[in-house]
DNA sequence: AGGGTGCTTGACACAATGTAAAGTTGACAC
DNA sequence: GTGTCAACTTTACATTGTGTCAAGCACCCT
């Protein structure tokens, strides 16, 4: 049986998402108890700060929405070309979902090391993937022949950045599906010599 | 002459500006007071807010830099290509001289819409030399078919925003140089119809 | 009945912004 | 010299949000 604190945990978890998601308000740490149906004392008694708090969310719904899953079919792609646009999707879809958190973590870079070290970690992680896939062109012998992995992989890495997502999706009204579009386009054309 | 009040001024606007380049602290009123040698009740004799002060600094920084005459020459390139580049020099050239200010801006950004207008009017500003840009190639015939001059424009905008220049710049350890020609390839891929 | 866990209530420390009021200093007018 | 005005200082306090601390309550388990 679940105990009663996995149950409130849980509850805190989901309620710092909504509030997150739902995004007119800021998310105070009383703002979170309040829709988890606790004290803002009792939150302490679950997550020693707001930091630690915001980097449990963020593994709760890596876990939920199964990230994992997400990125395995990018890498049993066949060709560079395939494994790029299967990234792309993976992630690029994945980020309408980490929204809120992200712009969270994002806002407590600067005061908080906690949240700047998991930022920098998932933003490592995305890395990563693009690496992979710039290393999948290179085998196929498709990268422009002027561009390092080194650099190719730092250009992808920005392509794909959450805060470009933002604006092209939230500012200049582009649906998710057009962003996945375009930005797989731009990508080739950034990365893939032209036959 | 000059009052006291306006030497006053521009000490506490050079102070600001410093202590946001040398990026170790997070120039809080009583600091930048500090710099400029005043008490930290005199600079709300000032500037009625800390949003105020940032925004006043911006348009100080502005005019000591002559963000005007380094975008006039964009405007009087001859060919789209030209004009885009030339855009791209004067803005991502000016990038690292603003780059404290806009740290700061952003930040504050959440919290308090004047500031939030503030950056958001900048980057205004951007996107209509983007825009500029976008139609002088268009108007070329040299615009990538596919794509519309809003959504050429948004992207273009995208390319240049400051966020990524921070991170090519800072974080992937980038030239000012190499940022500068590497986005103009970038950007040349992303919209130019290849001949 | 006793004991422990999970929570509540209430009080407080701390940092940073912003407000308010009274006092100081120096220049300038007359 | 006295008056006065502007710029600045000092001190104090309000506010907001994070995080700490301590006492107490309520329910479940054995």
């Amino acid at each position: 049986m679940s105990s009663n604190q996995t149950d409130t945990k849980a509850r805190i978890l989901d309620a710092t998402w909504n509030l997150l998601e739902s995004r007119d308000k800021s998310a105070r740490m009383s703002d979170i108890a309040k829709a988890a149906g606790i004290s803002r004392q009792a939150l302490y008694l679950h997550f020693p700060s707001r930091a630690e708090l915001l980097v449990a969310t963020t593994r709760h719904i890596d876990s939920v929405k199964d990230i994992d899953a997400r990125l395995e079919r990018s890498r049993s792609a066949t060709s560079g070309i395939a494994r790029l646009h299967a990234f792309i999707e993976a992630w690029g879809g994945y980020i309408p979902e980490i929204h809120g958190i992200s712009a969270a973590l994002r806002a407590m870079r600067d005061s908080d090391r906690e949240a700047a070290e998991a930022w920098d970690d998932r933003m490592q992680a995305v890395r990563h993937g693009c690496e992979a896939a710039v290393r999948a062109i290179a085998e196929d012998g498709h990268l422009k022949p002027e561009l390092t992995e080194k650099t190719a992989t730092d250009l992808l890495w920005i392509l794909l950045s959450v805060e470009n997502w933002e604006r092209l999706v939230r500012d200049c009204g582009w649906s998710q599906a057009t962003y996945e579009q375009r930005i797989k386009d731009l990508a080739e054309a950034a990365l893939v010599a032209r036959s």
